[in-house]
DNA sequence: GTGAAAGCGCTAACAA
DNA sequence: TTGTTAGCGCTTTCAC
């Protein structure tokens, strides 16, 4: 049977309020009745039930975590941040997917509502955003990693994608880039909308608007900067870069543009997007945006932590700067 | 103020016995009362306690996972089918990974000691699995995902490390290479040593031992597959194949094959292993053995989500097979 | 400094 | 069929 504060207290010979407060470090006790508790606990290997416990103090130490899915690369290197500063300020944290859709959601905001939660982190939030506001208005701390606009006093930590989309763009200008093809996300996805957006603006602003033609839906698979260059060629397009929205469909691009005899970077300059994985592992390397994506779930972690603590966190959107780590699919080294 | 089982019971004019049956199911209730107490329950919009459930039931309805670390591809698949399949039967996941060494373990025995959760489910346990045993013999279902000499009473799901290594070496021969280079994981991991052993084996019994010049440690980087390609050939080790561990590491190879000159298929083969993510977008794309990541987390999840219903689960390891797909990395198209 | 007692919100015997 | 009474294992007033 499990061994409980009862069985502690009665051979320590104290009560249990004072084993209680000998393992709360709370009010005051005597030194000796202390230290003898803290034998018997060692004794005994008693661990306080953590159910108990929460059910007691009205909080559970636990936090939820709602991330897209964990097949993206990106979203992987995020959580493994999250994972590992949550550790750090001894959070648990359970994890939830939208990957099997609306239900999913569902089984989350019921563990919401089951007070299963002191805190909640949600990563791409999307169409979520208005049923989060409610909870955070139920005065339980939310954080969310999302470049939308900052939803009303939801603290967020931002990941780059408007950056990182002008240092593509600024980049590809620098060499004398003017015809890009822009391999898209997913219709529907903030994340994509905005790498588009800003892109396109900031050639449009340098006098060279990117043409509708020139502009591929994706779904961030390679498959889809395939399909890009591809129809790109038979319809005669002509283009001199190609800007993905992430490395994988670049894989695609830099796959097809070999079949297609445009030599890279001297006709074609790649640049990807996260450098999150197999981006610098390409024959030619890729010039990716790069995103601190560790840091990016460690941050938000971080700033959950604060607010769990009591402590207040910054009502602005956090900024994490991304770089654009040039390789050889836009520069060859000399 | 929170909607407790009291504010319900006040209202629907009843017990918080009745309308704690009505809500689980158990014994007879008059259906109008049931009826009555429903619609309270709506108006209302309450929703039990899980920690108060999980404390006068003694089950939390959660189970702890641990695994390596979610930045590995293969890891996060394994993950994804985990988190789908565990979903499904209505389990909450608590994640847990080894990334920060001893410690993070220690953390995850903590809540296990703390009753935090009904079972556990461990992807790569490795040297945790004297621990892992002595908690499943203290009645806590535990499944594994792991190549490993099955503990004794632990169920477990097979990744495929074996059958892998040896399709990947048959099919090697079966096109006549006989000096392959290998290059393998990190010392001390089980699956690397697994991989490694089975196909030296099975060059061997076709008797072609591999030569120890020729085989590489390696860390699952891209790094490890051009270090590797480098010094054999500045040592001057023929080879007309090689096997990597992971399809990462196969993508440093291709890279520095074709900066040695070597054309791929023909001078040299190259064959990766999992299949996680990139090895189709390369060029040439990667021949390599493919494991169902996302249906062996599925079926780890399913096992253990039966062992909590008090159903039996198999004895012996599951093994989910793994095949290998051929692309133009071993065999041109013609 | 320490103990007794009253909860935290729910389920499960046992009666009625 | 339903209510009453004890807990589940812990924390936290409030006395002493």
């Amino acid at each position: 049977m499990r061994v409980t504060i009862a069985h502690v207290a009665l051979r320590a010979g104290v009560s249990k309020a004072t084993v209680s407060r000998v393992l709360n470090g709370k009010g005051e006790t005597d030194a000796a009745t202390a230290a003898r508790v803290r034998r018997v606990v060692k004794e005994l290997g008693y661990v306080p039930s953590a159910g108990a416990v929460s059910l007691a103090k009205g909080r559970t130490g636990v936090v939820g975590v709602l991330a897209p899915a964990l097949t993206r690369p990106w979203i992987a290197q995020v959580m493994q941040g999250v994972v590992d500063s949550m550790e750090k300020s001894g959070h648990g944290l359970m994890l939830f997917t939208r990957n099997l859709g609306d239900d999913s959601f569902r089984r989350f905001a019921g563990q919401v509502d089951a007070n299963a939660f002191d805190g909640l982190l949600v990563i791409e939030p999307e169409e979520t955003v208005p049923a989060l506001a409610r909870m955070a208005s139920a005065a339980l701390p939310v954080v969310m990693i999302s470049d939308r606009e900052a939803s009303p006093r939801i603290p967020a930590v931002a990941t780059g994608n408007r950056s990182g989309a002008r240092q593509a763009a600024e980049h590809l200008l620098s060499l004398g880039r003017r015809r890009p093809l822009v391999v898209g996300g997913p219709e529907g996805y903030d994340c994509a909308a905005e790498r588009f957006t800003v892109f396109t603006d900031t050639f449009a602003e340098a006098g060279f608007p990117v043409p509708e033609q020139a502009c591929f839906p994706g779904d961030y698979t390679g498959e889809s900067g395939r399909v890009a260059v591809t129809s790109a060629v038979a319809d005669g397009i002509e283009f001199d870069a190609v800007f993905t929205h992430n490395d994988l469909s670049a894989s695609g691009v830099l796959q097809m543009l070999a079949k297609a005899g445009r030599s890279v970077p001297q006709d074609v300059a790649v640049v990807g997007f996260d450098d999150a994985g197999h981006a610098a592992l390409g024959a030619p390397s890729l010039t990716a945006v790069h995103r601190p994506l560790r840091d990016i779930g460690a941050e938000a972690a971080l700033m959950l932590a604060s607010a769990l603590a009591g402590r207040d966190v910054p009502d602005e959107p956090v900024e994490i700067a991304t770089d654009l780590v040039v390789r050889d699919s836009t520069v060859r080294p000399e």
